[in-house]
DNA sequence: CTTAAATATGAGCATATACTCATATACGCG
DNA sequence: CGCGTATATGAGTATATGCTCATATTTAAG
């Protein structure tokens, strides 16, 4: 496990949460914890769509994506915009990008780790 | 909005996530996603420590530190080795730095943003 | 004003999961 | 072996949250 050795160089000391900001960690983690909600970021990578579209592209239910996008609003991970009848929802935290990569990149490390057992 | 900007300029395409690979990613926020779980991350940030050890900083009781652990190094996150009648937990991904990182950086912005609209 | 379309939301149910208590297991020691 | 310590785990409960159905709200059009 060579990348365990990069923990001990650090130029910046680490910053220890207290307990409410840890809190709020722990809540924007939550909220991109559920499947249907990373569905619909992902369709939103391509730009802003109504709500009618992200219904038709995740197959979910009008009721559910709704609340779900409700959400992800709150935790200021989507922007809401209002157009006449239709709601416009866009990404506007960009770290969104950087976060999910990053996470996949771990993951795949993870899978490659097993087919190495496989493999032998 | 200026950070939006940066949405649309990347080198790399970005890859569209199957079923079971989406289901993955969010099972990994999911399980950063509990403030004890990340108590524990943060306090294993200063190197290995055995689980009393880890009960007597959290607070928790030993029954829930244990299974919180379990969870994490289910997830990978972790590793566990035993010596002797103790157990010592280290993490395991050190991309978890990053990523902490990132949310808290994320944060911090909103809480700025929040701040703003006071200060006008 | 009536109607229709797009979205949001209240209420209820189902399920997941965090927590606790008690107990099991594993290990070292005398 | 018998005992004490460290950790894990089965079982049960409480709570959070995802989902659905029905309905409310908002806005545009006729």
């Amino acid at each position: 496990m060579s990348s365990a050795r990069s923990l001990s160089r650090r130029s910046t000391p680490r910053v220890r949460l207290n307990e409410g900001a840890l809190e709020m960690v722990a809540r924007r983690f939550a909220v991109l914890g559920e499947p249907m909600r990373l569905r619909l970021i992902q369709a939103l990578f391509a730009g802003k769509k109504h709500v009618n579209a992200l219904v038709a592209e995740t197959g979910g239910t009008q009721a559910n994506i709704s609340r779900h996008l409700q959400t992800l609003t709150q935790a200021h991970i989507l922007s809401r915009q209002k157009e006449g009848l239709q709601v416009f929802y866009e990404i506007a935290d960009p770290s969104i990008f950087q976060l999910c990569d990053q996470v996949c990149g771990s993951l795949q490390q993870d899978i490659a780790r097993q087919a190495d057992v496989f493999e032998g």
